[in-house]
DNA sequence: ATTAAATAGTACTAAAATAGTCCTGAATAA
DNA sequence: TTATTCAGGACTATTTTAGTACTATTTAAT
């Protein structure tokens, strides 16, 4: 399965549906409205991607959620990290203290290897890709190649 | 978060005890010892690995498990999907018809790609990777560069 | 044949994570 | 002052996961 949870999904909509319109200031009500995620859900993804840093939000009447970044700034990894942490597909890959199963155990530290595979990836496909219509078999290969722009 | 389950790791300890003894074949409770896994969850992980094809079975007293594939043919992708069943992050991203949110939404589309992509990441490392000692930061991307090999 | 060792398959329970809601408080525009 | 809107946290129900238990079947050894 390797499941992301459903608010990171519906994240996506949100954020793409902010970028969409060209409003900067977009409240919980009207993007509920828009894309028919129930409101306290709808405030709840906010929420959270302010306290990560991708909106920003203005209080009071009048008030709502503006995107801090350009959609080709916005990763997919940072909307997953908002919403469910560090991308951490393993407890071994997390913590520093290997398996408490076997003292020598190099999985662990291999898992850390996987993981930031994985991260890259998922760090080469940006907000602005999402909204794109989906390209051909051929092209699909570009996020892949993309891994090759290292940065860690 | 995106986490695998615990069984998924533990996996990947059983296949590594077993690639790494000469031995062919490996009773459940033999493995269960070796590794500190309780015995119950380690029958539960090696059905679903003979399930998957990547282990093989022979029943009856002296029997036990043996690897269906050289280390370096069994990918963690192969694992994960023995253990966890197929790799989508997203709901979108196994189903064929569209959210039922938004008619037009490419989003799902879009997860299908996000999802190829960590797919692919996840096939170019094999449970040879997985039991070498863990090679400098500057090594680390050699996984990753070998994505290139794309073979979809 | 009989017995013991081992896997196959399924069902089950308890604990943990997730989805989703609700409420109270604070900020701001009119 | 009032209506609107976000902030923060608490809460509940559902689902998933971890881990166990039980019965049947296969095979080696005696």
């Amino acid at each position: 399965m390797l499941r992301l949870g459903k608010m990171t999904d519906y994240a996506t909509v949100v954020l793409s549906f902010m970028a969409k319109s060209q409003k900067q200031i977009h409240a919980a009500l009207e993007i509920s409205t828009a894309t028919g995620i129930a409101q306290p859900a709808v405030s709840k993804i906010l929420k959270l991607l302010v306290k990560a840093g991708v909106l920003s939000s203005i209080r009071g009447a009048k008030g709502g959620y503006t995107l801090m970044q350009a959609p080709e700034d916005i990763t997919v990894a940072a909307v997953i990290t908002a919403l469910e942490g560090p991308i951490s597909l393993t407890e071994c890959s997390t913590s520093e203290h290997g398996c408490e199963q076997v003292s020598d155990c190099q999985i662990g530290n291999n898992w850390r290897l996987v993981n930031r595979t994985v991260q890259q990836a998922l760090e080469s496909v940006t907000l602005a890709d999402m909204m794109l219509p989906v390209k051909s078999p051929q092209e699909i290969t570009v996020p892949v190649a993309s891994l090759y722009r290292l940065n860690s």
